[in-house]
DNA sequence: CCGCTAAGTCAACAGTCGTTTACATCACAT
DNA sequence: ATGTGATGTAAACGACTGTTGACTTAGCGG
């Protein structure tokens, strides 16, 4: 093999890329759930199964990690929003939301969105996203950028994204039925709610 | 006077009551911001202008501050619910939200309802509040307590409730124009966002 | 005026935080 | 096989956390 000799086979005990990955995994899952003051490096490190001092080595330090976080978040929700065919925003929405369990589930990409870690510039960033996703919805109702809006549509995209960001956090807050509503469940409420806000004004 | 003498008419240097009052006021606003592990009690201490010692004498704890921050959220959310004329939920929730600023307006109530501080008994306490608030907002549209609901009128009414706190938190984050919008531009958007969430599939 | 209790202050405690430094160990090229 | 740089570990640092006990002072009754 042109990997070292391991009793797994074709897995290094160390490969840097590897373990920083894990990290980043481990920490995803911990901002997104406890917030970026209640998460602690050691119990990040811990589950993660490495020391405390590759978090500074690979991201210098606590903030650092934390924004190779919001970097992934902004990649993941670049990446969902490409695949939209722009007509279906509900399905989407309700996809994201569906991915968010009180358990810490596969998907916490909205919930990091919220997380504030006080830095100036990190909380920029955590507004452009936001700023940007609100245009892309926007975007649906017939907004354009060029365009004079006298903010009624904006605000109005705005209210769909707020909604999407609210389910998210209160299903990771255990409410029910809606923690455990399915995606399936979602799409027709969340269906309703966006024409409502959306298409309610809509000039043809 | 029956108080004791003091340079401002009519107060004292020294009232436990008035400075209890006090501190539960910093601390609200503090945990409805920063959240419960990056609100210090130093700086809640600092910002009321007591010694920090006396949050613990007047309140046990920090969690004990915290709970009684709860405790009076759950108070006003109640006394906001029981004006409201039960059938104009969006301009209640648009004076909810309205009163919300990312300089930490007057009214904090929907965010401090997100803020964890891990302990499950306030957990529970947070998540009664939520529920309680749900089953308002469904008994609008013709939920009722004892028949038996497909889930679905509930689960429109979190949804409800989702927008509702995700505009609150998003106008916390300084997102605009959503941000800078008055009560008076928030009305109508959220009558088209509660019409077409809970009406949508009205029977009569 | 004096004393006693309530109200508030001060300083220190033990624990945890993020971070750093010095050391150990593995993987690969030679 | 062996040295060497990359990878991971252990232990400690100072700062900050919530909390506590002893102390001081204001306010009221006698």
């Amino acid at each position: 093999m042109t990997v070292g000799t391991d009793r797994d086979s074709g897995t290094r005990r160390r490969d840097a890329a590897k373990t920083r990955q894990l990290l980043l995994e481990v920490a995803r899952r911990r901002f997104a759930r406890d917030g970026y003051a209640a998460a602690t490096v050691r119990d990040i490190a811990d589950e993660a199964g490495v020391n405390v001092a590759l978090i500074n080595r690979y991201f210098d330090s606590k903030e650092g990690l934390f924004e190779a976080c919001l970097g992934y978040a902004v990649e993941e929700l670049a990446r969902a929003a490409g695949d939209v065919p722009r007509t279906d925003i509900p399905a989407a929405i309700a996809q994201q939301a569906a991915g968010t369990t009180p358990e810490g589930g596969p998907n916490q990409v909205l919930l990091l969105l919220l997380r504030s870690s006080g830095d100036e510039r990190t909380e920029q960033m955590r507004l452009g996203v936001l700023r940007r996703f609100a245009e892309r919805l926007a975007a649906t109702a017939g907004w354009q950028p060029d365009r004079p809006d006298d903010g009624q549509l904006m605000l109005r995209a705005q209210l769909v994204l707020s909604a999407a960001i609210g389910v998210t956090l209160l299903r990771a807050s255990g409410l029910q039925p809606l923690t455990y509503a399915g995606e399936r469940d979602l799409v027709e409420p969340l269906r309703d709610l966006v024409n409502g806000v959306l298409r309610a004004t809509r000039p043809e």
